[in-house]
DNA sequence: TCTGGGGTCCTAGGACCC
DNA sequence: TCTGGGGTCCTAGGACCC
């Protein structure tokens, strides 16, 4: 993690490999469904069925990427551009499944592995290669495991380097199925090529804040100054000043960091305007949230909360509890109160978000908790249950009728029971 | 017909304490 | 009565990533 974080080591002595799939969700349905395959697919907002209204394109297949299809493309939009488009609504435990098959792949093959997000993963080679040229044989292995165990469809890009920044910039600059190998010698050159938001971590604002004193390429960048970056970026131009050189962070961090915070939101269908609709849909939030909580061991001490009017504008809140919490009911009061300090009433609200952040993991019985106790024995047992059947599987009679868990969940009822 | 949902990290400013 | 400077905790919000 940490691609932003300053360079941790600049010796340029280590061999990286970034992997990153191919229009993954896409590819992932396309493998699972051969009537896809060829075609125009694009993954989209999870069980929202027909619904396409205030949803976005997750994922376009490289057919739908050919003819204008854009991730975060709205799906409305989308479908106008290309009416015969295939929306598929995304299925995360597919997903993760391959990512699990990918990740224990590369492990058989590199000294570390880093997951970096759903599709992608970082891994050290530097003693597993030895060279370039001994990495560059591992790669092609992978390549061809991944296709044997996760499927045909399922193709990677590759990027070597010697740190994670320039591994992941090679892997970006071959698309689709790309194998890019980048030795220290050849980083100042390769990098130089790139264009700057080609470079994780300069996004839309850096740009153009660049733009604005003239820099538009890495090698304007490399003109400015390390007083100049500071002064301009603060902490920032440090990061900059060493991404402009292909100078950065190198250490693979093996396995999985524990989260630091878990939340949900949610962009309605329709805007919300009384009060108890908001609370039921507040509260379905809450229950969402606290149950991730607790299935991955988790109290929290602090909540957050977002709330989205019309125009994308919205405000957020967060603020530290006296007790920890784990129980929906428990972090939706709190949220509610919350809520109703920043809340605009004149307003109808488009999306609400809840957040547990300042996570302890915890082993300990849950009577040392006694304000949880009472409810405790009944949680348990509805996250047996929701650990079998998956989320959705119970809701509270109160929550009932904004059919939240129905669209969020993929767990879909014929009737309300 | 605008703009999802899951995250991480950083900064600024106020409160409070010594 | 006037008042420096440092440290830490807390909250709000921005920027970025996939």
């Amino acid at each position: 993690m940490g691609l932003r974080r300053g360079p941790k080591n600049t010796t340029m002595n280590k061999i990286i490999l970034h992997l990153d799939f191919n229009s993954y969700f896409a590819s992932v349905e396309q493998q699972a469904n051969p009537f896809l395959r060829g075609k125009a697919v694009a993954v989209g907002g999870k069980g929202r069925g027909s619904q396409l209204e205030r949803t976005v394109i997750t994922t376009a297949s490289r057919q739908a990427k050919d003819i204008g299809i854009k991730t975060a493309m709205s799906s409305i939009e989308a479908k106008r551009l290309v009416p015969n488009l295939k929306i598929v609504s995304g299925d995360p435990k597919k997903y993760s499944e391959i990512t699990k098959r990918f990740l224990s792949i590369l492990k058989r093959h590199c000294d570390v592995v880093e997951q970096f997000s759903t599709d992608e993963a970082f891994g050290e080679l530097t003693y597993a290669a030895g060279d370039y040229f001994g990495a560059t044989m591992i790669a092609q292995i992978i390549r061809a495991e991944i296709a044997e165990e996760c499927g045909e469809y399922c193709t990677v890009s590759i990027g070597i380097a010697p740190n994670k920044l320039v591994a992941k910039l090679a892997c970006e600059s071959q698309k689709p199925n790309g194998l890019t190998v980048i030795p220290p010698d050849k980083v100042s050159a390769f990098v130089a090529t790139q264009p700057l938001s080609a470079i994780c971590g300069i996004g839309p604002r850096i740009e153009s804040r660049l733009a604005n004193i003239g820099v538009t390429s890495v090698l304007t960048l490399r003109k400015i100054s390390l007083e100049n970056l500071r002064h301009e970026f603060k902490s920032y131009g440090d990061w900059l000043y060493a991404a402009a050189r292909g100078i950065g962070d190198d250490v693979v961090v093996d396995g999985k960091e524990a989260p630091k915070t878990i939340g949900h939101s949610y962009t309605f269908p329709h805007d919300l305007v009384n009060d108890v609709e908001i609370q039921t849909n507040l509260l379905a939030l809450c229950d969402k949230v606290t149950w991730r909580m607790r299935r991955d061991g988790f109290i929290a001490g602090k909540i957050g909360i977002y709330v989205r009017y019309q125009g994308f504008y919205g405000r957020g809140a967060q603020k530290n509890l006296s007790e920890p919490f784990m129980d929906g009911l428990e972090l939706f009061s709190n949220a509610w109160k919350l809520l109703s300090t920043i809340r605009n009433k004149n307003l109808p609200i488009r999306l609400l978000g809840v957040r547990a952040s300042g996570l302890i993991k915890t082993n300990i019985p849950a009577h040392l908790f006694p304000k949880q106790n009472k409810v405790h024995k009944t949680l348990k047992a509805l996250d047996t249950l929701q650990t079998r059947y998956g989320a959705g599987v119970w809701m509270r009679a109160s929550t009932m009728n904004t059919n939240f868990y129905e669209r969020t969940s993929g767990w879909h009822y014929d009737h309300e029971i």
